[in-house]
DNA sequence: CGACAATGAAAAA
DNA sequence: TTTTCCTTGTCGC
């Protein structure tokens, strides 16, 4: 479940589990992690990091070396499971396995696991824009690209260049809170305007990751404030647009449409993103 | 730009 | 068995 809040979710859960102080016995089931693994096993956790959709998970190296990093990407269907000890015997797709004596966590299917030092750690953060959930970033950052480009706004957030961590349904959810047409230019977007939708991508990325999921639609819009029947949407959370192609809006009653933009599926409600 | 590949698993057909 | 997916590099026109 690979959006930005899952991956800051996990940078916490990883360290609340394994950041103890203690030796973490680090292997690669799978086998395409295994030669890294084996430098890395039995050195303590030091430390978590999330930029956007990067998790990085610093290792401590041998004394007087420096510390080393585990970079991860979910990508698609990249997966993550914590559990108590003792741990299980790994399946063959288990690509990456911490365990101590109180926990385990696998890592099926990420695009990325690789062993990197802190240059390259640094290069990654240099080429990621703002990330909504850091406290160092700058929207104003975002907003220089994002005004003087002619690329749709819908196209924009999913940049990760220009914004890090949204993802299809956050750009989706976004857009339609702000009654913002996806097809909209960058350049045509105001100062006030991402004003808003960056802090509330700020709000509701907070809440995703105390959650660890993705619920977006406002409390007078709920079912029961709607008086309508309730309803569970096929993801998990409660969204306004995101996988409710043909449905009626929640809001308009509108029919959600969809269409296919920069390879994603888009959602929006041609009734409240008119224009 | 679009197409495509790369990873796993779960849902749909 | 096929499709789908909360991603993103790369390659070709």
């Amino acid at each position: 479940m690979p959006e930005g809040h899952t991956i800051h979710r996990l940078a916490q859960d990883y360290a609340a589990r394994f950041a103890t102080g203690g030796p973490v016995r680090v292997s690669s089931p799978q086998g395409k992690f295994s030669d890294a693994a084996a430098l890395l096993d039995g050195a303590p956790l030091t430390g978590t990091e999330a930029h956007g959709k990067h998790l990085f998970l610093g290792f401590a190296g041998s004394p007087g070396s420096a510390e080393s990093w585990v970079h991860i990407h979910l990508g698609l269907f990249g997966k993550v499971t914590f559990g108590p000890a003792p741990a299980p015997p790994p399946t063959d797709t288990v690509r990456l396995r911490l365990a101590d004596t109180a926990s385990y966590v696998d890592l099926r299917g990420p695009t990325t696991c690789a062993l990197i030092t802190d240059a390259e750690k640094d290069a990654i953060h240099a080429r990621l824009g703002p990330d909504p959930l850091r406290p160092d970033a700058d929207p104003a950052l975002a907003y220089a690209r994002v005004r003087r480009s002619r690329t749709t706004i819908a196209a924009l957030l999913m940049d990760q260049k220009v914004i890090a961590g949204v993802g299809n349904v956050y750009r989706a959810e976004v857009l339609f809170r702000h009654g913002i047409d996806p097809y909209r230019a960058g350049r045509d977007i105001t100062p006030g305007q991402w004003d808003a939708i960056w802090a509330d991508l700020v709000a509701l990325m907070r809440e995703g990751v105390r959650d660890n999921r993705i619920d977006t639609v406002r409390p007078e819009h709920t079912p029961e404030a709607m008086g309508r029947p309730p309803r569970v949407d096929d993801h998990g959370g409660e969204v306004y647009v995101y996988r409710r192609a043909t449905q009626p809006c929640h809001v308009c009653g509108a029919e959600i449409r969809t269409a296919d933009l920069a390879a994603r599926n888009l959602f929006w409600c041609p009734g409240c993103q008119g224009g």
